[in-house]
DNA sequence: CCAAAAGTGTTGTTTATACACCCATGG
DNA sequence: CCATGGGTGTATAAACAACACTTTTGG
């Protein structure tokens, strides 16, 4: 568990006249993270007692996400979003399906809470999703203070979450694992300088299923993208492992080539 | 070139009271259909004249689309919309990306076409694409009368379209591109009997590049989808081919037992 | 010296690619 | 009989899958 700087309290408290939201459209956003050897997702904690709700002890998760504004590009929109709610910028960022079952507000405590907290609280809203990926040199814990809490759940044992968010999730999740068997990605989700075991350990884990290391780092490196540093690791009780770098400059090669044979 | 029975003209009007638009997020459709060994898409005409705007002899086009109802989830609205626009339904459809750039709405004639068929025509509009593949066998061009004039479009020589919809179809084409090298949706686009020779035809004009005949028959007829029938072609100068039927059931127990190895 | 992870090759199988000729039909 | 597209096999190369032992390190 980790703790990251996020947003202060009251970027969920009611907008601003003058940043004029679109109330019918909304971004949310699946951050997966990679920590000890496990795919995490990043939550927010929805504040309950603020809104004068009647909560449980029980804490109440949701995906980071907001409206968007009216004059505002989706990609921009999903990059402030995560930025206000999380306090991450510069990461893998990408769409990948739009939601809009008119029974995604359904549940009693998401009225609740959406009647506390947005101007037009019935309003019909269709949320587009994005996934993205974060380094752990990006976690930066460092929080500035009122930092709404956040939290990196694991996917073994994600909670009941707002919404729609947890078939959010699973969406996400498949469409990474697509991802990850066609596009390098993979480097998004570890360290810059990384060891071949840690990629695979990676890939193992989105895929859920053990991989064979030699056929494994052959493969990787036939594919060219990892660069060899003249560095080690320190200070483990056993060999120490090679790192790798990925190299971006080849892989932008690649693509304009149309190496990668589709985008 | 080919004319659809379609929606009758009052379809573009100014909406009826009861029904109620979500004012911020329209649906968009890209049909793609295979005539004459071209891939074309289906345009609507849209009708300037009746808006009282100012327009040229030059005919106007657009994808079939509108705005959601608001209590419609968006795969039940991309059916309707293709429904009351063009007529098609029961057809192949899958969304794939939403558009949402404030300026795709910045051309004059566009704004223009806004004012007059729309309560709210300033509203930022968000589009949810779908792109959806069309049997020759459902072309059914035997129109109802007062059917709005819509039109297949090859895609080598696709007129500039409204708002972003070009960008919308390059989009969509990439998409199937990837789709049908991964899932057997070519079948979609073809008669319900084909011969080899034009399944071949369509990979070949979906990706843009020639295939090896004897090596595509073999991967085919490996993956174990085709039916071949008890029939051949008829009145051709030349042999008679087997004719080939998609294998709907095996398909679906290929999925079921995980045989797509991701969905 | 021990536990732990790093690193490394070979073999058999499957899949991809390249390539050219005869066949049946309608006109 | 001719033009047209239908249909077929083989050889080579590349990719994939299965599999086990030695090395280095810190403690």
């Amino acid at each position: 568990m980790c703790f990251l700087q996020a947003t202060p309290l009251n970027m969920y408290s009611k907008k601003i006249k003058e940043v004029i939201h679109n109330p019918h459209v909304s971004v949310d956003c699946v951050v997966f993270g990679f920590q000890e050897n496990d795919l995490k997702v990043l939550l927010i904690e929805r504040n309950n007692k603020q809104n004068g709700l009647n909560t449980q002890v029980k804490k109440d998760w949701l995906l980071p996400g907001d409206l968007v504004f009216d004059n505002e590009d989706l990609d921009t929109s999903a990059k402030r979003i995560l930025k206000e709610l999380t306090n991450l910028e510069n990461i893998y960022l990408e769409q990948f399906y739009a939601f809009g079952n008119p029974e995604r507000v359904r549940k009693k405590t998401d009225k609740l809470w959406l009647e506390s907290i947005r101007t037009e609280p019935e309003a019909r809203v269709i949320t587009i999703a994005y996934f993205s990926l974060v380094k752990p040199d990006d976690f930066n814990p460092s929080a500035s203070s009122f930092a709404q809490e956040t939290e990196w759940y694991s996917l073994k044992d994600l909670p009941e979450l707002a919404f729609d968010h947890n078939e959010i999730v699973a969406y996400a999740l498949k469409t990474l694992k697509k991802k990850i068997q066609t596009h390098p990605v993979g480097f998004e989700l570890l360290p810059q300088k990384f060891t071949l075991s840690q990629l695979q350990k990676l890939y193992e884990t989105i895929l859920g299923h053990t991989l064979d290391k030699r056929n494994f780092r052959r493969q990787m490196i036939k594919k060219g993208l990892l660069k060899a540093l003249q560095e080690k690791q320190r200070n483990v009780p056993h060999k120490r492992a090679q790192l790798f770098e990925f190299d971006q400059e080849k892989y932008l090669q690649m693509s304009k080539d149309d190496f990668e044979f589709l985008k």
